[in-house]
DNA sequence: TATCAAAATTTACGCGAGTAAAGTTTTTGT
DNA sequence: ACAAAAACTTTACTCGCGTAAATTTTGATA
């Protein structure tokens, strides 16, 4: 016998209809015994409410929309994997969307999601390139949590890394242990934190009454490790290197200098027979595959992530508060390993 | 003004609303004049149909489901990324869902989705490890189709890569430019795909009248760099290598072992100054950043996604047919590059 | 201009569950 | 054992849209 809707299961699980629509909202607001009784009749039927009728009359559902520029990109695959399993623990069904890099999507999943009546999204905007209005109008709809990318004022929160410390503990390291590092990075990121990267380079170097001085590579798009090669290329043959060590804006750029070097027969690491020292920033899930290994800024995956749905979670509670939009950011911890 | 509902916006656009009902159904159904009304309407008030009401009576969604094992592995992201595209080119809205190796979160997954009643789901699943029952249930009530890990009989079709084109072109390549190769892989893999690529290796070795030879190493889960590392450093530390040919099972277990050689300064190449000569098979997004860079067989990205979604519209078009299940199974493509 | 099929409208009902109000039963505390 | 509180049942209405049937309008063709 199939069950094909809620007033068929009530029948067979002998409950009342709106008893069974309260326990399935949670099943810990109806008494013990009528609990039994309707997961007996569970074991038995097999039934499940109906997705969408549920949802049409909720002031607030359970779903979540989690949304990043780039998915085929490691960084966000795994963070997006530790914050689906929190979104979880929490009781929020998460849907993963990717922009791929294109403002036109990122628009398209905001509107589709609009309609979803998420209880809260998550999202890591693309950075420059967004369509702010379209940001701005959603987020006036849909409470917001953004991560990984700031964009000023927007969204209920901002989650994310502190840059200057990713750079400061990077410059400091290699200033300390040999020649001070060079910046090797795009001539125009479109992710805002290359930007911060890049001034927390600038002013940490003067701290340290050093020269800045920077290697910047032509390249658009998300094909990051190959720009990044080509770029390294150029430098490398044009024998136009600043200094013998180079700090990379991003994990991603490293991994393509790095197979440049190697294709170059330029020797990385600190060893006495190595001419480049090469240090980066993310603690992209490659980068300890590199090779020599990547010395990099490791970002506090674990406690974005947590605190991003532990955010959501208090917005969706608590009602948006009147409090001044909180913007949390969590230290790099350098990881050292050969490349510098 | 805010309109609330199809009525509403019925009445501002001068249309009646089963008209505009089938305008969003199909915006192509209704005379131009109505559809230009409707879009003048639709540019002044900005109305979107709720998704939960519209879905509720709709004999098929235009939902589709994307599901994989592992989507912080840049394979399956890759592979989503051009089927997600693939999808919404042909009207659907996929949505992707990760079973983060774990056939509890896969058999959770099914059961959201069925609630959604989606057109059709596109499957990944883990493989040996899959709760058959489920998927097999899953594949009764929703129009699927499998890609990448076949497991037979399940689902209206399979979509994949012929794992003996990948294999017997890196045996045959191998075994005329130098010694035949040995078989790196993991002890007990999970992926159907793993033991067919063995097989494969094993008869064409046979039929080029080599011995077959392994190294087999231990490790469980998705962490395949860090299992081939570590299983390479043992086998290095060992000296144990059957042959200065080492054929890895996939790219991912590759990057792992070039990682451990490049420790160990073991060199890898075709070169005189090598020791090792290193292939595999995938042509994993990184493959060509490694160092050296990876010679390797290579999906057929492009045609597996276009099919996989092909084959769907075919099946929610014409109906589940009575026709035995298709396996298509595409070429690979020997990549060379500088590891062997 | 008459004709007629295609398209739009009107009317009406259904979907599957949320939810509120009023009445009934069960549990809890004393 | 009894009163009060908590949980459940009954009834009835809502939500926003899909969809079918019958009717009217539209616009292309003869």
């Amino acid at each position: 016998m199939k069950i094909r809707n809620m007033e068929e299961f009530a029948a067979v699980s002998g409950i009342s209809r709106p008893t069974v629509s309260k326990y399935f909202h949670d099943p810990d607001s109806v008494r013990v015994t009528t609990r039994q009784r309707i997961e007996a009749a569970l074991a038995e039927y097999d039934y499940r409410p109906n997705f969408y009728a549920m949802n049409q009359n909720r002031k607030l559902t359970k779903t979540t929309g989690i949304v990043v520029p780039y998915l085929a990109d490691p960084f966000f695959g795994e963070i997006v994997r530790r914050i689906e399993q929190r979104c979880i623990e929490a009781g929020f069904s998460p849907t993963v969307f990717s922009s791929h890099g294109d403002p036109a999507q990122e628009r398209e999943i905001l509107d589709n999601l609009r309609s979803l009546k998420p209880a809260g999204v998550l999202l890591a905007p693309l950075g420059r390139i967004s369509d702010r209005a379209a940001i701005e109008s959603f987020c006036a709809d849909v409470p917001t949590v953004l991560f990984d990318s700031n964009i000023e004022g927007m969204g209920e929160a901002f989650i994310g890394s502190d840059n200057y410390s990713f750079v400061s503990q990077t410059v400091e390291y290699l200033s300390r242990t040999g020649e001070p590092p060079t910046f090797f990075e795009m001539r125009n990121p479109a992710n805002p934190n290359a930007n911060k990267r890049r001034n927390a380079y600038i002013q940490m170097m003067e701290r340290l009454g050093h020269d800045p001085s920077f290697i910047r590579v032509d390249g658009e798009g998300w094909a990051f490790e190959e720009i990044g090669r080509q770029g390294a290329f150029k430098a490398l043959d044009a024998n136009d290197l600043p200094s013998s060590t180079v700090l990379c804006s991003n994990d991603r750029l490293a991994i393509g200098l790095l197979s440049a070097c190697y294709a170059r027969g330029v020797r990385v690491g600190r060893g006495v027979d190595c001419a480049l020292r090469v240090a980066s920033h993310d603690d992209h899930p490659f980068s300890r595959f590199t090779c020599p290994s990547l010395t990099t800024s490791a970002h506090d995956y674990e406690a974005v992530s947590s605190n991003v749905v532990d955010t959501l979670v208090q917005i969706t509670e608590g009602g948006r508060s009147a409090a001044p939009r909180p913007e949390r950011l969590f230290p790099a911890r350098l990881i050292m390993r050969d490349s510098a």
